[in-house]
DNA sequence: TATTGTTATACTCTATAACTATA
DNA sequence: TATAGTTATAGAGTATAACAATA
């Protein structure tokens, strides 16, 4: 028999998410970043982006990120590389400052989520990672449904 | 034996934090409400709630939290009413617009993750939400001990 | 014509500091 | 003095619409 969790699932996924959001916030200002530009660094450690990409990964409209790139890349953090095929599109790169506070920041991000996560076994771990994973494959299939559907409308 | 999970542990963290957010912006675009203005409704669904309190459960500061009740006061969705007993403080309740509103917000919150959930049998959801649990208990027992460190330094 | 990205504009969101009113 | 909340200010984040350059 299966214990009763203390919080309802859905409450429990909305304040998860205002954690997630915290410890963005709090890591962030440790390095004088704000929660976005922290999450965009934290994107780019793992290699260049293109601005269409990057606008799908964090959800924003293009025009939101071109302002957050700007914002980025006047504090010295990312820059912006053209395409040398496409010479409309460009891709979006860590400076050597960039690199340096991103990986602070990743791994403050990581660290601490770790560390929350410490009380939890292993194979507990594996379980929430696997579950999420199917939450976002869902998602992922419903707006690819949607965007289909509204195309052919 | 335990299967390995696609995604690394925080990094499904991240994501599903991202996705909750995503979530409330389509509902709250829905009901012409802005993502922050959605969750403010959501939670004052379950009754009136303190500056004091609604600042924590936000995280916002009480002047960032102020902001949010104005604008949101001016679309007439929520009341100020001053509490009896100290006149300094006041609570935040929802009008009858804001309660109508409120409740499809929550439901469209609710609903959304409940289907993106749709494949997790009930007793994996259930190990979310506990596994959840646990880790929101960590950061709460965390954020109590820097707090009284921070107040004996 | 379609796509990639920027600019212009108007909000909203947020924090810090200083303030008012009440306890 | 301490606490609950507001106001003033400044900057960051966001979306919509119109635009430029390239494909």
């Amino acid at each position: 028999m299966t214990k009763e969790p203390v919080l309802p699932f859905t409450d429990a996924l909305v304040r998860l998410a205002h954690l997630v959001q915290q410890v963005f916030g709090e890591v962030g200002r440790e390095h004088d970043l704000t929660p976005q530009q922290a999450q965009l660094l934290c994107l780019l450690v793992g290699g260049p982006v293109g601005m269409g990409d990057l606008s799908r990964a964090l959800h924003l409209e293009k025009s939101s990120l071109s302002g957050l790139v700007d914002r980025a890349e006047k504090r010295g953090l990312v820059a912006r590389v053209r395409d040398s095929r496409d010479r409309r599109a460009c891709h979006i790169e860590l400076t050597a400052d960039g690199t340096r506070i991103g990986v602070l920041a990743h791994q403050g991000v990581a660290g601490r989520l770790e560390s929350l996560a410490g009380e939890l076994p292993q194979d507990q771990r594996d379980l929430l990672a696997t579950a999420i994973g199917g939450i976002l494959a869902a998602h992922t299939a419903h707006t690819a449904h949607t965007a289909h559907t509204a195309q052919n409308s």
